[in-house]
RNA sequence: GGCGGCAUAGCCAAGUGGCUAAGGCGGCGGUCUGCAAAACCGCUAUUUGGGAGUUCGACUCUCCCUGCCGCCUCCA
């Protein structure tokens, strides 16, 4: 496995800090509004690499956190006026529901700051008393210059910043570049008691002090988007490493961002898109297949029609499935004939190909090419066979889950097992008697040569949002999809 | 100002120093079907923003130009 290192700019190969083992921590989302399309591609992405990893084996320790303390949170409360920790509790929860829609899984640790003042005190004072930090009226500041490795993620060294810098300095600051650890409260603030004073953290240090924590210094990857590389994730890289002496993370892995018309997504310029609504369009099912549709380094521009038509390249995959799990339960032969054979080889041979992609630095845009062959040599098949052999159908069942339990475009059960969610009509179990009762009416005037009639109730149907297919093995229906 | 990235068909999007430049959407033609839908088959980039160079050979490497974008400030 090849993955892109932030900190090397290049391909390297893939060895974790312990053989079969993966220890993965990506930033998480401060919590103080509901997710946008922006948040949800590295939440999707990284999520994907987590399945990839344990596809291959690897047992894999997830953890992503929660920054459910800062200033944000604390302004958003203001003008909500509500309590800060409420409403990142609020919004906590709010992210669970879109994360879950987006088949996300939930990542074996979710640790939030609020949780963890003990444990970043002690990092802070561990700094201290390497000399890597200093403190200024109850606040406490990182001495960059103490640093030596300073830049070495964001590829820019101290003079360069200090050169370009546009911020207003702290004049207690000893380098305009040194940023705060710890802040003292202000009055109406939440705050924690610490040996500076009532305070809260500052933004970087919680995640070095809960990665070190669960994961250990030298863990595996360390993920997010790619305005984190500076100066979030730098300033990680600079507290743990100052702390611990030893390396942070071995590789770092960072997103491109979503754009609409071409600019980036932010909140700050206020052209995102909340999960929230998107899901209203889109199924987020399609909402994640589309992420996943281009490589994570590259921007990807969202808009309704892109996605509408990402829709319609899942629907196929989706339609491939369903006629695939369709014929398992029709005739089935246990003979293997020489085409089988010819057919189960071409499989195997998709499968390395789909595999090949993800080795080579998560190419989930390549993944998904692999992912329509297959669907295609499926369709296929099951087209020139009319009694298929029984081994070919697992076979080709168990590649498409496979890449599904990569990919997580469809729902499945404990097991991996696809479900597809619209059988089970969410009208109830009258509605779905009445539909099968009405395609019993439409099958007995088919037979009849009544034309009109079965096309009324198809076209009817239709209109209720249901679709019917007739195929040789008899007429099937599916809910029509929103999007 | 400093640093970095991208440019592939109508749209989305991979890949490669020489072998047919994947795949998807859309479109067109066909097969199947009572008609549809779904599916399948064929066609839809003699060419990879423009120019120069390196090379036997570049879309892929180098340089220049153009256009777009990002980071340097909260941001995934």
């Amino acid at each position: 496995m090849e993955i892109y290192n932030t900190l090397t700019h290049r391909k390297e190969k893939f060895i974790p800090r312990e053989p079969g083992k993966v220890y993965i921590y990506v930033c998480g989302p401060t919590t103080y509004n509901y997710i946008h399309i922006g948040n949800a591609r590295p939440l999707v992405f990284f999520d994907t690499v987590r399945r990839y990893f344990q596809y291959k084996g690897f047992q894999v320790k997830y953890v992503q956190n929660f920054t459910d303390i800062d200033d944000k949170i604390i302004n958003r409360a203001i003008e909500e006026g509500e309590d800060p920790l409420k409403l990142s509790q609020r919004y906590v929860a709010e992210y669970f529901q879109d994360a879950d829609a987006l088949n996300v899984k939930r990542a074996d640790i979710h640790p939030k700051v609020t949780e963890h003042i003990e444990d970043i005190i002690r990092l802070i004072e561990t700094l201290i008393n390497k000399g890597a930090a200093y403190v200024r009226e109850g606040d406490v500041f990182f001495d960059v210059q103490s640093f030596p490795g300073y830049g070495k993620l964001s590829g820019r060294s101290l003079d360069e910043m200090l050169a370009g810098a546009r911020v207003e300095v702290d004049p207690r600051k000893k380098s305009p570049m040194d940023f705060a650890l710890w802040k003292a409260a202000k009055p109406g603030e939440p705050s924690w008691p610490s040996p500076w004073g009532p305070g809260r953290p500052g933004w970087h240090i919680e995640c070095s002090a809960m990665s070190l924590k669960y994961l250990g210094a030298n863990f595996d990857l360390h993920g997010g988007g790619m305005d984190l590389v500076f100066p979030h994730h730098e300033n990680e890289i600079a507290q743990s490493e100052a702390a611990t002496g030893e390396p942070f993370a071995r590789y770092w892995m960072h997103n491109g961002f979503i754009t609409v018309n071409q600019e980036k997504m932010s909140k700050s310029l206020g052209n995102f898109f909340l999960v929230r609504e998107v899901r209203q369009k889109f199924s987020p099912l399609v909402v994640r297949f589309f992420l996943l549709s281009t490589h994570y380094r590259s921007p990807l521009d969202f808009d309704d029609e892109k996605v509408a038509a990402a829709g319609r390249g899942w629907e196929r995959l989706k339609n491939s499935f369903r006629t695939l799990s369709g014929a398992l339960h029709g005739e089935l032969r246990a003979e293997v004939t020489s085409r089988d054979r010819k057919y189960l080889a071409r499989l195997e041979n998709i499968r390395g190909q789909f595999e090949e992609a993800m080795d080579d630095d998560f190419n989930t845009a390549l993944a998904i090419g692999f992912y329509f062959d297959l669907a295609r040599e499926a369709n296929t098949y099951l087209q020139e066979e009319a009694v298929p052999c029984k081994e070919a159908l697992v076979k080709t069942l168990e590649v498409f889950t496979g890449f599904n339990q990569v990919l997580g475009i469809f729902h499945t059960d404990a097991q991996g097992n696809i479900i597809l969610d619209e059988q089970p009509a969410p009208e109830g179990e009258l509605a779905q008697s009445l539909i099968e009762l009405l395609l019993q009416v439409r099958q007995e005037a088919r037979s009849k040569k009544d034309w009109a009639t079965a096309d009324r109730i198809r076209d009817g149907l239709k209109e209720l949002g249901i679709i019917i297919e007739d195929t040789p093995q008899g007429t099937r229906w599916k809910k029509g999809r929103a999007g």
